[in-house]
DNA sequence: AATTTGGACAACCGCGGTGCG
DNA sequence: ACGCACCGCGGTTGTCCAAAT
C-alpha cells in the first residue's frame, strides 16, 4: 500500500575515507583547469565526486597541490621544526610557512610521530625557547662588550647578537648549512664583530639570526621598543640589496666582517653579495636571506639571515 | 600461519574568523 | 545587525601495514 509521504530531499551522501586515484585525477584536473580560488563546495558537484567541498580542499592542499615535497624530512627541516615549535607551539600553519613544500598536516604528524619525544628530551637539557637562549646569551655577553658602538642611537643596533659560523663556498656551488661543532655553535659576540675569535678557523664569518635579533630587541629594550614598522623597515632594508648599505648597523657589520676576513689572510674584494631565498613567484621563500662578501677567487663567505615575519 | 600491537600517515571534525547579502 | 556560507586551523580519529607475539 502506497503512502503519500512527503518527498524527502535526499541528503547528498558524501564518501569518506581514503581517496582513490580516480578521484585524485578528477580533482587535480579540475583545479588545474579552473584554479582553486572558487567555491570549494561547488567543486565536487562540478566534477561528480561524492565528497564534500571541505574534503576536496583538504585533499588538494595536503596532497595534490603542486610543489609539495613529500618524502623524508631532512635534518635541517627537523631542526627547523624543533626550533619553531619551541617558539610558536602548535601553530602548525605558521611553522609550515617556514618550510616550503611541507603542509601543516604533514608537519603536525611528523611532530607527533618523530619529534615529540626528542623535543621532550631536549627540553629537560636545554633552554626552552630561543627567547630564553637569547636572554641567557645576553647575560653572558653583557660583560664582554668591549666598546660601545658608534650606532648606539638606534635601538635596533644596541642588542647583543648571536652568531653562528658560516662557511665559504664557491659562488657557483649550492649553499649548504655548515657543519659546526657544538663548541662553535653559539659563539657569543657583541653586536659588532669586536672580539670575534681569531681561532684560525678559515672562513668563519658569522651567521646571524634575525629572529633572535629582533625578538631580543623587543624584550631587552624596555624603553626603546622596536615597533613593528621598524621591523618591517629592517627586513625591507635587508631584502633590498641596493638599500643594504643604508642600514648603519649592517654597514658596521660589514666593515667588521671585512676586518675579520682580512685578518684571516683572505684576499677579499670587499664586495657585498646579497640575495634573498625566493620562491618561483618571487615571494620570499622561507624567511631566509643571504649576504656576505666575495673574494677574487669567486668564493663567497656569507651569513644566512633567518627572518620570521 | 594467525593474531595482536603499535607506528605512521591520511582524513575528518569542530570551532572560530571572515566576507557577503 | 544579523544570518549564512565558506575557509583555515588545530585536535582527533581512522586506516594501513609491518613487526612482534
Amino acid at each position: 500500500m502506497a503512502l503519500d509521504k512527503p518527498k524527502k530531499v535526499p541528503k547528498p551522501k558524501h564518501r569518506k575515507g581514503l581517496w582513490s586515484p580516480e578521484e585524485d585525477e578528477k580533482l587535480r584536473n579540475y583545479i588545474l583547469r579552473h584554479g582553486g580560488h572558487g567555491s570549494w563546495s561547488s567543486v565536487p558537484i562540478e566534477i561528480g565526486l561524492q565528497r564534500n567541498g571541505k574534503s576536496c580542499r583538504l585533499r588538494w592542499i595536503n596532497y595534490l597541490r603542486p610543489g609539495l615535497k613529500r618524502g623524508m624530512f631532512s635534518t635541517d627541516e627537523e631542526e627547523m621544526i624543533l626550533a619553531l615549535h619551541r617558539d610558536l607551539g602548535n601553530k602548525w600553519s605558521q611553522i609550515a610557512q617556514k618550510l616550503p613544500g611541507r603542509t601543516d598536516n604533514e608537519i603536525k604528524n611528523y611532530w607527533h610521530t618523530h619529534l615529540k619525544k626528542r623535543s621532550a628530551r631536549a627540553f629537560s637539557l636545554a633552554p626552552k625557547t630561543s627567547q630564553e637562549l637569547i636572554n641567557s646569551w645576553s647575560t653572558s655577553v653583557s660583560s664582554s662588550l668591549s666598546s660601545p658602538t658608534s650606532y648606539s642611537s638606534k635601538p635596533l643596533t644596541q642588542v647583543p647578537i648571536s652568531f653562528e659560523f658560516c662557511h665559504t663556498f664557491r659562488a657557483s656551488s649550492a649553499c649548504t648549512e655548515p657543519a659546526v661543532d657544538d663548541h662553535d655553535h653559539h659563539t657569543m659576540l657583541s653586536s659588532g664583530l669586536n672580539g670575534f675569535p681569531n681561532d684560525g678557523i678559515q672562513s668563519s664569518l658569522p651567521k646571524l639570526f634575525f629572529e633572535e635579533w629582533l625578538s631580543l630587541d623587543r624584550t631587552n629594550t624596555s624603553n626603546q621598543q622596536l615597533n613593528p614598522s621598524d621591523d618591517q623597515l629592517a627586513a625591507a632594508s635587508i631584502l633590498m640589496g641596493d638599500t643594504f648599505m643604508d642600514n648603519e648597523f649592517l654597514q658596521h657589520e660589514r666593515s667588521s666582517a671585512l676586518d675579520f676576513e682580512s685578518g684571516q689572510g683572505g684576499n677579499w674584494a670587499n664586495d657585498i653579495v646579497s640575495y634573498p631565498d625566493l620562491c618561483l613567484d618571487g615571494s620570499l621563500a622561507d624567511g631566509c636571506f643571504n649576504f656576505g662578501i666575495s673574494n677574487d677567487h669567486d668564493e663567497f663567505s656569507g651569513f644566512k639571515y633567518v627572518m620570521y615575519p
